[in-house]
DNA sequence: TTGTTTGCAAACCTTTTGCACGTTA
DNA sequence: TAACGTGCAAAAGGTTTGCAAACAA
């Protein structure tokens, strides 16, 4: 918790950095993303920070995000169906992958060094110079596995 | 050439046996995957079926392309940006993953034993069973490295 | 004939943009 | 005050759905 309440700040920080002046929408948004544990949809975000009483426009939820993730500040994850989801990114380039339930929705995230190796010695065997890589598994989880 | 081509006659009769009609529509939909060496966009085959004077509707692109990844007769690709591209998928389980270049759009494929080898050991820690799994890089391809 | 497939148009959903107004430095 | 941020509404993609007509078995 004391992490992403860092997160928050440091996003803060460096948007102030960037020039930008502070505003009631981008606020609530980087609190939000700060307090939040995994990925989440733009109209989640929206729609929570209606639900308590925030009169912020979805355009500037979006806007927000896109600003975030310009300076790198969140991730945008794409877990398939549609609709991108958004998560706050440490610096340092520490990042995680998902697995995804296609039964209960579920959402898990880990990470992998062999993995990691192998993505960087693909990229440099194809001639690439790796700026991101998404990896998503889908399949059924542990509970949902039992009930078929 | 010739495999690609199989590919559209075990489409065709997959379907077939799955108690599907033939149409014209599907037909062309088939015929044109079939022709493809690479993931393609809803939109393009659509494109390519008119240019070539076929009368298509998207509408029945888009369903075959659902009635064909329903019986894994094709996968869904998501390189980022919003629309789904598709291609042929090999009975088997045979597959590759993606490299773009951000830069000028190129794609790559790829497969890696090891990255297959390392997916397979962290769904199994987790307790998933695998159903499918999207890794896509992102970076600056050869030619694009040079300019920067 | 009977049920499936098709094309068109309209609906839908997510994301972006235009614009007038409010706010920050 | 000058520039930036915001909310609303409209627009812009991409994808899905309703429906009547065409078609395959």
């Amino acid at each position: 918790m004391s992490g992403t309440t860092a997160w928050g700040e440091y996003a803060h920080d460096s948007l102030r950095r960037g020039g930008a002046r502070s505003g009631g929408a981008r606020d609530a948004v980087i609190r939000h993303l700060a307090a939040q544990d995994c990925c989440i949809t733009a109209q989640e975000l929206f729609d929570a920070l209606r639900a308590e009483g925030n009169r912020v426009g979805i355009a500037s939820v979006y806007r927000t995000l896109d600003q975030l993730a310009e300076r790198g500040l969140v991730h945008r994850v794409d877990l398939g169906g549609g609709t991108t989801r958004f998560e706050p990114a440490l610096p340092g380039g520490e990042h995680h992958h998902h697995l995804v339930c296609d039964a209960c929705g579920r959402v898990d995230q880990f990470d992998d060094d062999a993995l990691e190796r192998a993505l960087s010695r693909v990229a440099a065997a194809e001639g690439y110079e790796l700026a991101k890589h998404d990896v998503v598994l889908h399949g059924a989880c542990e509970s949902c596995r039992r009930v078929e």
